[in-house]
DNA sequence: ACTACTCTTAGTACCTAGTCATAAGAACTC
DNA sequence: GAGTTCTTATGACTAGGTACTAAGAGTAGT
């Protein structure tokens, strides 16, 4: 038996929410009713056409495109750099650093963080990490900011090796810390 | 004046292919030719019309949202996977990935891949990372494909923590080591 | 200068997947 | 039986095309 108009129309709205390529016709056709009838049920529920919901799928995947790019770019703004001694930087934990499910940071967002300030805070042309002993000491939240503070520790000149700490805060409350052996490119 | 044929053909594909939402009147603007110029255009390049385009960028952001649901959390691509075991994923090294210098590869990007492995080995619906201890064996350079092979050491089910050991190699050769100790989330 | 050829433009018929408006029949509810 | 809601049909119109035919403009070869 042909469901109700409320039934329908339910269906209806499920159907083209995970299938937004179905016709006005293949719909009429799965709820044995005439197109028209499918198109005042659109026209009730202000589901667009076709066309249209294909072209804002389209869209969103073009946004998305551009969004994603700059991402990992970022790894938080250097506020204060003193070459050689220490530098602190920070960053704010948005959505896309974030586990969907519970909403804590990624552990190689704030790896990413710490280890850039570690590499920014060497003097030289460019540091590359070689060793890193890191510990998360609680997680980062959503909108969360976290303060990363690096800090050089001892400069073996002879190895061509650099040692700095990174100790990140979230409202001074340590989350973080790690420490790193860095890599002079001069003996790289 | 007017560009010729040729020249009118190169600047039409890359229009399109830079903004396909784009219809034939507006680029017979853009160009200061017929519409119909622009049609045969198009169809001496292949290029299929508006709505077939927007069609096909629907339909790719569509599979892009199938294939990334479960990978998406993952920095590069998993190919093997054995809950609680063992696995495997790879990560191409693209320009945005390495320092613009020396085209070696950051570190945090390296240890991304490996931590998000370690992340996803472990058979729970969410792990995070406690401590982690690494080591950067030799640079990653531009364009080379990173394998990452995590090992499931150890699982503490008392204090909820797995010990997870992740290599990373560039044709075969030893990069990257890090081990890895995680939270299992009902610990959390 | 005439022919041959490419390039461009115009026009017609047709298509899909709709919109909007009007009308009328069918099915229920009071 | 009347009133209301629901469903279907019909006609006119739209965007953004395809496919095909036809004709004019511009250039090159002989």
């Amino acid at each position: 038996m042909r469901k109700s108009k409320k039934e329908r129309q339910q269906l209806l709205m499920s159907t083209i929410q995970d299938n937004p390529f179905v016709t006005d016709e293949e719909l009429a056709e799965k709820f044995q009713v005439s197109v028209q009838t499918i198109r005042l049920d659109r026209l009730e529920l202000s589901i667009p056409e076709l066309r249209e919901r294909i072209k804002s799928v389209a869209e969103k995947r073009f946004d998305d495109e551009v969004k994603s790019l700059p991402i990992e770019e970022v790894i938080g703004e250097i506020i204060d750099i003193e070459l050689d001694q220490n530098a602190i930087s920070i960053f704010d934990v948005k959505e896309e650093h974030v586990f969907k499910r519970n909403q804590i940071a990624r552990g190689h967002h704030v790896f990413a963080q710490a280890n850039s300030l570690a590499v920014a805070v060497i003097n030289d042309e460019l540091a590359l990490t070689a060793k890193a002993n890191i510990q998360f000491i609680r997680s980062v939240k959503l909108h969360e900011r976290v303060i990363a503070k690096a800090k050089v520790e001892k400069i073996d000149e002879a190895k061509g090796r650099t040692f700095v700490q990174v100790r990140s805060f979230v409202n001074n409350e340590l989350v973080f810390t790690g420490d790193f052996e860095m890599y002079r490119s001069n003996n790289q």
